[in-house]
DNA sequence: GTATTATTGAACCTAAAGGTTAACTAAATT
DNA sequence: AATTTAGTTAACCTTTAGGTTCAATAATAC
């Protein structure tokens, strides 16, 4: 994916950096296609793929949920070892 | 981490919904306090779990950094394959 | 003090992830 | 026409994920 950030490539192109089969990075390909994270192009006998970033969307919603409750969420914790400190002194 | 979002819980409290062991829960708790996302503390018998979001981040960023390309991305997509249409018009 | 409750640990099982090699298909090159 | 290149498919293997049950530990409740 972050080979794709960059611009379309081929499966071979973004095989490389890899210490895999082509096979293997063939697969992983299939995964982020069949979750819609990428597009492919069939060009005769090479396959142009492009990143399709938009369900990520989901994922940063889902996490910026959590990050906005972070401060909140510390003062609690905060809180709650200071009464525990109260409660039982030793 | 949605029930920790809601506030601190015990181990069986956040086990409740789950149709699942308290075992298996207690395993995916550990793997979320290994991941630096729960904290724990332990209270006689009693193990109360905090969110700590703070890692989330980091998830953030990297998934944000592709959302920002999104638009561009389609862009250039949209130019290849007008590029193409135009090299091999049949 | 005995029983109950909260939780983990150990041993085990099954399914899925993630890799490999080898054989195949199809397009480009020579 | 023969070879090389790009990619996938099939069969296989090993490791990890994600559960289970049963036993252990430790604190609370009766």
């Amino acid at each position: 994916m972050d080979r794709l950030a960059l611009g379309p490539a081929r499966v071979t192109d973004v095989a490389a950096p890899f210490a895999m089969s082509l096979t293997a990075v063939s697969k992983h390909i299939k995964v982020l296609e069949r979750a819609g994270l990428v597009r492919r192009a069939r060009n005769g006998r090479e396959h142009t793929l492009e990143l399709d970033a938009a369900p990520l969307g989901e994922l940063t919603r889902w996490a910026s949920r959590f990050e906005r409750l972070w401060n909140e969420r510390l003062d609690r914790l905060e809180a709650f070892f200071a009464v525990r400190k109260k409660e039982e002194p030793r």
